[in-house]
Formats: C-alpha cells, structure tokens, sequence
DNA sequence: TATAAAATCTATCAATTTGGTAGGGTTTTG
DNA sequence: CAAAACCCTACCAAATTGATAGATTTTATA
C-alpha cells in the first residue's frame, strides 16, 4: 500500500501539472486544491524538490513548480522517493538491495526467484503510469 | 514489501510442500528447518490453518501438514491473508475496498484508476506465483 | 528600509503497527 | 497419567506513520 506521503505526493504533482505553463503555486493554494493537510505538504514538497521533480522560488510571490515533464514522473520513482523498495523483500530489490539475514543458503533464499519476477512485472507496469497518463482520465 | 509474518508464512508453507506425503512436521521441526522463531511461528500456523492452507494433528506424535495443493497456494492469497490488500490504494481494492475521505469528487479519486491497473498486473503476476513454482528453483 | 508573504528548518507527538516473547491452557496419544 | 503437541491470550519494546507547532530565512515591493 501508498503511504499518505506518497499519495499525497501524487495529488500535489497531479495538481501541479494542471496548471498553466510558468504559474507558481504557494503551498496553501496546493493544499486546498488537492485537500492536504497544510503542514504536512510543506514536508512532502522539499522532498519532491530534493527528489528533484519540482523546484521552488521563495519569499512573497514563491511558490513551487513542476521542472521535470508530467510525462516523465512515473509512479515507481514516487513510490521509490517517499515509500522505499517497489520489491516484495530486500532481497528481491534492484534500489534497495539487502542480503535476507534468515536465509541459510549463502546467496539465494527461497522466495528471491519469485519475488524478482513479481517485482519486474509491477515495475514495469509502475513506470506506465505517469502523472500525465492520470490526468486524462 | 512482505511482513515478516507473510515472508515465514511462505518459508513455512513451502517447508511443509518438500516433506513426504502423509508427512506430518511438529511446529519445532519447521522452525528450525525454515529458520523462523518458534512461538512466532506457532500464530502463523495457526493463521494458515484459519485460512484453510494447512490442518493440524494435536497430541504426541501430532503436527501440521498441508491441505491444499502446493500448486494451488499462491503468493496473491499469502498476501492478502497476512498482509491485506494488493492494491496500492484501499479505494483501489477488490477485496479490501475503502472509499478515499480525502477525494472531493464522489467516486472516483484521480489516482484510482492508474491504480487499478497496477493492481490488476500484479494480481496476474502473484497468482502465477505458487508454492509449487518456488520449488523448482 | 520596513514589512508582509512565502518557503524552509527543527522538533515534537500520539496512535498504530510490527515483530516478537511469555505463560499458560487444552487435547491427544503412548 | 504424563508427555507432547497444538492452541490461546496477553503483553511489550521499537519503529513507523501522520501529522502539528514554532522559529527562521528569503524575497518582493510599498
């Protein structure tokens, strides 16, 4: 399941790649029109901005913008930045790699075949969905 | 990503798949052998049996041991058992749906769709998954 | 240059979930 | 009848989640 971060993350980007070419749009404006909790969005907001899909403009007039293509940010990246592995277990993971530590057999347990066969097809499928392929609903 | 619940659900399950037929495993035989913690695993037994995966012989000499075909226990039903919904969203869900709170617009949230769609790859890709395909490695 | 508006930073917090452990019951045999 | 095993209920510490609060910095403009 999407954390409320996430999903958040995708409404405020949704929100962000309706807007008019060159708008900016201030936190509150963002938050009203996506109905997420002011404060929590501003977290959710430098997070995209350090993930690099949006950029800001302080101080009176600021706001945020989108910097990378609606066409471009795909589901896994968000799922990736805000709720870590798209893999089923760490060991199955291309981005977030880690050794299972309760598998007795050195590299391979038990479950790592499947699950990277289950992984491959949801990313695949993740990176289909991009915030401009939700828009036109 | 799996619980640790669902992760030794499956080692569990497939622990009890490579035994002999008519074999019956005491719960201590399974933890060592599937390298689970032992009063953990004595609640996931006891949830696979509610599920109807496996049933159990009490008394001396008793156990458990599998009721369904290890080629018809899929990774889908482990997921839902242990850790809910598949989907990425409960609004998106077939067997765990919730109306979002937070959409303005009655049925259909924006994110719903995509998300259906994600849902419905991996379902296919997690019921071709069986006890049965994680044997053969 | 003062001020208002906006992003940014840091801390805190309550509730829930997770990953167990503890300690018994209860049932079924040898 | 006692051991072996399942079965049940409670509890617990740590981590995570979903926020909220308040102070600070930056910028535009009157």
């Amino acid at each position: 399941m999407l954390s409320h971060k996430a999903k958040y993350a995708l409404k405020a980007l949704l929100y962000l790649a309706e807007q008019d070419e060159n708008h900016i749009s201030k936190t509150i404006e963002i938050a009203d029109g996506a109905n997420i909790p002011k404060k929590f969005l501003e977290q959710i907001l430098l997070d995209l901005k350090r993930g690099r899909f949006v950029s800001s403009k302080q101080g009176k007039f600021g706001g945020y913008y989108l910097i990378k293509s609606k066409n471009d940010i795909t589901l896994a990246e968000i799922h990736r930045l805000f709720d870590g592995a798209i893999a089923l277990l760490p060991c199955a993971s291309l981005n977030f790699y880690e050794r299972c530590l309760d598998c007795k057999t050195e590299e391979e347990c038990s479950l790592r075949h499947g699950l990277m066969i289950i992984r491959d097809e949801t990313l695949k499928a993740m990176q289909n969905i991009t915030i401009a392929s939700l828009i036109k609903k």
